[in-house]
RNA sequence: GCGUCCGUAGCUCGGCAGGUAGAGCACCCGCCUGAUACGCGGGAGGUCGUUGGUUCGAGCCCAACCGGGCGUACCA
């Protein structure tokens, strides 16, 4: 049993400290897996991040919903497996490596050796390691850290190894010379999801140049035609070998400066002007076929010449933009390298690793392309093959990490064929369900829709080694395991690293011709890593067997809207190409945090939140509260430091003094949980209302949470905490608590708050673990997070809800009235009428309730009292619409013009008809409704079918009543000033006009009561030196004094 | 360009299968002040981005457009 009810701490920081302190004391986290170790597995997945960045703001979020749904499925009993991730491998450490050794560039890493530029990058992996182990213990965010899964570990590796050999068996693996985006810095390509990341708006030359056309011996054409070709990379024009045009479309020859220029007739007038001179009419595929000179010679031609310098038809080209003739360079972009497979063109590549023109070209050599772009330009105008120059702002892509311009390189790499899979991916998504289902549906499934095959290789060196080996002849050896490796290389050091450069060294003969296989020299695309690690995780095949079969597939996973192309698609790919379907089934998806003024938060501009600032300033429970309930995850967030402490004081402040208020009177009454609390139906029944709403509040909280709605599922929380248990129900029921005289109403009303404070706790823990923790605690000395969730009990009364909100609504109102008339709640009035919907009316406590808050003797529902009603009808469209369809306003206005008596009579059951056109309409019950609106002298308030009529007529009676509590009133803000306890007695003398005497003689018990005076005396002689405190006061302009002194009368 | 999300009170956001606009904060007025330097009540504040359409009736459905975010795309 409790022994007591602690003090809060002053502040919800303070909470947090001491509940963390006894997490690790009790290492609770152990005790909850431990716990629920027997329970049905719920599976979550963690997205691993890498630990050589900062966590930010922006990790909260995402890591708030996991831990969130994680503990409320582990409540529920699920056994939910939290491992750890880190993403260690790839160019982002990489980079990092470069700036720590002070160079760039491929060339100077093998310079220093890839041994030691591969150990930097191990070192430098966990940089930040302690800061996200110790960010996420601070927010809260329960995770197996004691054994993560680790990208560049041994048995990972393994464990991608084994993957890739499963999906070359499936003979999704082959190696393809395609055009590839391409990071001439990092000197390597980059996979399609990787491009997505780096899209930027920027300045690019806008070129247009002439082709002059010649004949077969090269000779030039004797009418001096001549094609114009647009180009916004003036870089590629060096490698030339081709010009298209639309098939299907009309082109025009243009008189031009003695030239005969020919472009697509729907540009004519673009680009030469409205008054062009058109010579010629050509369909595209008429000119097919013809010869041009090539712009620049700057590129010795290839050995095979194939049909270089000609111009094919090909229907990607369009009339939108340019001249309507694209230039090709199969060397550098998807649509040329794939029209120059069919049409013969050779690929003029003369650029290096990085970028540059290979020395030997004259005018670039040695030169970056983009830098090149300005002589190459000139290199035309000289020539006479300028048409014009200018720049357009165009979209393009952007090396994620290093911000380098990406070029369209064809090369050769390793690709995973998932577009011969996608209809199964498409199928799999199917069965995924997204929050918010748009992502899934329109966002990733086009991009599935759209998919193209998987460039697995980085020509890098920190990362999983490509386990692919190849012999001279050709043939392609995939090794699935270190043992296999072993098996054909010899044995493997114990401590063996399967990294670059050593794995580089390891040959063995081909089993097929018996030539020596190496390592085809690429590592893994890094989400190819992350994508593995539902296996890699376990180390599977090769152990824990049962355990990746019990936690495959996710069954909830989480990220950044980033992640669409990323890890959600890496974890769907391989799970598509092992033939195990989706690799998770519900994904929440949380969008960006955004400043203040909706900015992205970026280094340069300055606006980004430090995580540990705004949790030391708010707490973690206030931070993840605000981004869980201020709105859903995926719409952008802007963090608004000030919405952070509404949210603090709104829910945790009210939450903190509605236990400071149970805990200080329980300590009073000595109030423990037992046997001996009245049952819930032998409560009153303000406490069977209280244990209805919340019941109602846990259905539709376990309703939301099942959804993913966790938006939805807090807000309802708050809601109750705030307005119906602190601002209803313990406001109306403080008297209860203390000086109760009735035992058993005293223990109903501790009990009832006890068991709503202990769901509340229960109810919030997932998502503000702290001080839930705390409170059910204080309440039960117990973890909260090693109970069960609560269930709704069906324990919830509809009836007895609207009637409370019936009277809420009329207290609402008669509140309004007074308002309007200047009349104080102090001042008892006489009588309420009211309307309620459905005719309502309330009875019992209620009504009593309803009298109590709004000060009057009596509340009268108006079917009583109709010499002051009015009835008005309020047409119901609902019912209308479907039966007089265009008709319904005229209907409407039928039925709002039925006199007084005809709705009596409709009121009363009776038939009532409306003319229309000539035709007579019976009027059902549901087509109206018939509200009472209050006349004469009455205050009239309504809201919606809501109506209050308050009397504020005055007499002698009600004046000294309200009068007495004024003096109450006074008393007591004495007896607070004068440093008195709360059960202290008092002698009290009054004193003062006529009004005040009269009242305080007519209520002079009422008085005593509720000051706690074990005497009272009325009348300026009363008052005597004995009095230690005395105070002269006004009432509404009434003069008053009064004393008291503390009474030697034990209370 | 295409796609997607968003646009509702000064600010942050709700608005449940279309039935005639809400909450919180801020502001103003009042009340309360023996759990709560907090609370309560009230008030003012909106042509629901614009324009059309469907419908008896549109914040909600459709179309176009405007503004913003994100995504996408090697249209050279």
């Amino acid at each position: 049993m409790k022994s007591t009810y602690p003090e809060l701490p002053g502040s919800l920081l303070l909470v947090e400290e001491e509940t963390l302190a006894r997490w690790r004391e009790d290492d609770l986290f152990r005790r909850t897996l431990e716990a629920n170790a027997d329970g049905e597995p719920f599976v979550f997945f963690e997205g691993p991040p890498t630990a050589n960045g900062r966590p930010g703001l922006h990790h909260i979020i995402s890591r708030t919903i996991k831990d969130l749904v994680c503990r409320h499925r582990s409540m529920e009993g699920r056994s939910v497996t939290r491992i750890a991730g880190w993403d260690t491998h790839g160019l982002p450490v990489e980079i990092e490596a470069e700036k720590k050794l002070g160079i760039s560039g491929k060339p100077e890493i093998e310079a220093i050796g890839i041994a030691r530029f591969n150990e930097v990058c191990r070192e430098s992996v966990f940089t930040y390691k302690e800061e996200w182990e110790n960010l996420s213990e601070r927010i809260g965010y329960w995770l197996e850290y004691w054994r993560p899964y680790v990208t560049f570990h041994t048995d990972y590796i393994e464990s991608v190894w084994w993957v890739l050999k499963e999906l070359s068996g499936s003979g999704l693996i082959y190696r393809g010379h395609k055009s590839v985006p391409y990071c001439p810095r990092c000197g390597t390509a980059l996979s399609s999801h990787e491009v997505a990341q780096g899209y930027e708006d920027v300045e690019d030359p806008s070129l247009t140049f002439v082709a002059d056309i010649v004949d077969a011996s090269g000779a030039p054409d004797p009418d001096g035609r001549a094609f114009l070709v647009w180009t916004t990379t003036p870089w590629t024009v060096p490698s030339n070998v081709g010009l298209a045009v639309n098939p299907g479309l009309t082109y025009v020859e243009v008189a031009h400066d003695g030239r005969r220029l020919i472009v697509a007739e729907a540009l004519a007038a673009d680009i030469f002007g409205e008054d062009v001179e058109i010579v010629a009419r050509h369909r595209g595929d008429t000119l097919a076929g013809l010869r041009y000179r090539r712009p620049l010679d700057l590129v010795p031609a290839p050995e095979h010449v194939g049909n270089a310098w000609t111009v094919v038809a090909e229907d990607f080209v369009s009339a939108e933009e340019g001249t309507g003739i694209v230039h090709m360079a199969p060397a550098f972009g998807a649509d040329d390298y794939a029209a120059g497979q069919r049409h013969d063109l050779p690929m003029l590549n003369p650029l290096d690793e990085a970028g540059h023109f290979v020395e030997s070209i004259p005018v670039v050599g040695g030169m970056f392309v983009k830098d090149a772009d300005p002589l190459l330009v000139e290199e035309l105008r000289r020539g006479g093959g300028l048409f014009h120059i200018g720049t357009s702002v165009h979209s393009y892509p952007h090396c994620w990490r290093c911000g380098s311009p990406l070029l369209y390189v064809a090369r050769d790499s390793w690709f995973a064929a998932t577009s011969t899979l996608k209809d199964q991916l498409i199928a799999n998504n199917d069965r995924i369900s997204w929050f918010p289902p748009e992502v899934g549906e329109k966002r990733f499934g086009e991009w599935l829709r759209g998919n193209v095959d998987w460039a697995l290789s980085r020509d890098r060196y920190w990362g999983t080694p490509l386990p692919f080996w190849v012999c001279d002849e050709g043939h392609l050896h995939v090794v699935g395991s270190l043992a296999e490796l072993s098996e054909l290389a010899g044995p493997l050091p114990d401590d063996f690293d399967p990294h670059r450069p050593f794995i580089d060294e390891i040959t063995f003969a081909c089993p097929e011709c018996g030539g020596v296989m190496h390592r085809t020299p690429e590592v893994v695309d890094v989400w190819f890593d992350s994508g593995a690690m539902p296996y890699a995780q376990w180390h599977y095949p090769f152990e824990n067997v049962e355990d990746f079969e019990s936690h495959f597939p996710a069954d909830f996973i989480c990220e950044g809207l980033d992640q669409t192309r990323g890890w959600f698609y890496s974890l769907l790919a391989i799970s598509t190409m092992l033939g195990r379907g989706p690799a998770f089934l519900n994904v929440v998806v949380n969008d960006l945090i955004l400043d203040v003024d909706g900015q992205k938060m970026s280094k340069s501009k300055g606006n980004v939140v430090n995580p540990w600032d705004a949790i030391g300033e708010h707490g973690a429970d206030a931070v993840r509260w605000y981004l869980i309930t201020s709105s859903s995850p995926w719409v952008p967030k802007r963090y608004d430091p000030a919405g952070v402490r509404e949210a603090s004081r709104k829910f945790f402040d009210t939450l903190f003094n509605t236990y400071r208020f149970f805990a200080l009177y329980a300590r009073v009454e000595e109030w423990h949980a037992s046997e001996a609390d009245p049952q819930p139906a032998e409560r009153p029944f303000i406490d069977r209302w209280l244990l209805s709403r919340l019941d109602t509040v846990v259905r539709a909280i376990t309703e939301a949470m099942d959804g993913y709605q966790i938006t939805r599922a807090y807000r309802t929380l708050g809601d109750f905490v705030v307005e119906d248990l602190s601002n209803w129900y313990v406001r109306r029921c403080r008297p209860r608590f203390w000086g109760n005289t009735d035992a058993a109403d005293a223990r109903a009303a501790f009990r009832t708050l006890w068991d709503a404070l202990r769901t509340v706790a229960l109810l919030a823990a997932p998502c503000a673990p702290f001080s839930s923790d705390w409170m059910h605690r204080a309440l039960t000395e117990e973890s909260v997070h090693l109970q069960r969730y609560p269930a709704h009990s069906g324990a919830s009364d509809a009836e007895l809800e609207a009637d409370m909100e019936a009277a809420r609504t009329l207290v609402s109102l008669g509140r309004a009235a007074r308002e309007d008339v200047q009349i104080r709640v102090r001042q008892p009035l006489r009588i309420l009428y009211a309307v309620v919907p459905g005719g309502r009316s309330l009875h019992g406590a209620l009504l009593d309730l309803v009298r109590d808050e709004l000060n009057v003797k009596s509340v009268e529902f108006l079917e009583s009292a109709e010499d002051i009603v009015r009835l008005v009808a309020r047409p119901n469209f609902r019912e209308l619409g479907p039966r007089f369809g265009k008709r319904t306003q005229v209907a409407a206005d039928a039925i709002r013009g039925l006199d007084q008596a005809a709705l009596a009579a409709f009121r009363g059951g009776a038939a009532v008809e409306i003319e229309l056109d000539g035709q007579r309409h019976t009027l059902q019950p549901g087509d109206l409704d018939v509200v009472q609106e209050a006349t004469g002298d009455l205050v009239v308030k309504e809201d919606g079918s809501y109506t209050a009529a308050l009397d504020p007529a005055l007499d002698d009676e009600l004046r000294a009543e309200g009068m007495a509590r004024e003096l109450v009133n006074r008393i007591q803000r004495l007896r607070k000033d004068a440093g008195l306890e709360i059960t202290d007695r008092i002698e009290l003398a009054l004193a003062g006009s006529e009004a005040v005497q009269g009242a305080a003689r007519t209520h002079q018990v009422f008085i005593a009561g509720e000051t706690l005076a074990v005497s009272v005396t009325v009348g300026d002689e009363g008052i005597s030196d004995g009095f230690e405190h005395v105070r002269d006061t006004d009432i509404d302009g009434v003069p008053a004094r009064i004393a008291l002194r503390a009474s030697a009368t034990v209370g």
